[in-house]
DNA sequence: ACAACATATCAACACCTATTTATATGTTAG
DNA sequence: CTAACATATAAATAGGTGTTGATATGTTGT
């Protein structure tokens, strides 16, 4: 059963639109970005997603928890530390789809 | 020729990081997204996007600057008139991908 | 060339937000 | 229960950014 992929045209109800502007606003930011990617290979803990970035535990706690707040990630427990990780594929999806857009930086010439 | 869809795992270069960012970034203001999401159907004009927006064409024509200089959008002058679309299918799939991600709110329970 | 229209640019303000530092909550081992 | 560790929260600061209003650039018709 697949999903039906409704076009991008028809999402045009304000909540709806600023609920996805928030989602990628999350993604916006280099530091959060950096957190969703190391997420995204298998779960990790809070301490080590900081170790790895070189970030303080604080500030990864606190992006941790606006992420986790937009269903970006999920936080399971275990022991004293917290595993977070991506709460769907999607988020994957969306990053593949930017890299390809990326990728593909000039499709017409650009006289600037 | 299918273009190689590589992991999102090996995206971890400082600056390709920073350049995807950038981009959620700037998706990432209502009313960029909306304007974007205006330009998806079909090229459109600064001043009809602003008229359909209930914005000024000022504020219109500065965001489009930005999009263009992100290779988000293009714009081709007829006439008096610039028309903007967008510059490759990609941002649609990133789109559709958010939406499919707002769409499932809840794979597993939550407990907050 | 001039007038009228369309778009772009600039500067200023107000608002938002990422980071830091300190403190608090929660969990495990002894 | 206490100590040590892991994570979370709070307040304060600094830098970034969306919006507005005025001005500039560019294009078309007369």
């Amino acid at each position: 059963m697949k999903k039906k992929r409704q076009p991008t045209v028809s999402i045009r109800s304000e909540d709806a639109i600023v609920q996805l502007a928030d989602l990628f606003r999350l993604m916006g930011d280099p530091t959060r970005l950096r957190i969703i990617l190391t997420c995204l290979d298998v779960p990790i803990s809070v301490g080590d997603i900081a170790a790895r970035l070189d970030l303080s535990p604080s500030l990864v706690s606190h992006h941790l928890r606006l992420l986790k707040a937009a269903r970006v990630l999920r936080g399971e427990r275990r022991g004293k530390q917290i595993f977070y990780s991506a709460l769907d594929a999607h988020i994957r999806c969306v990053i593949d789809d930017m890299v390809a857009h990326v990728g593909e930086p000039l499709d017409i010439e650009e006289a600037e």
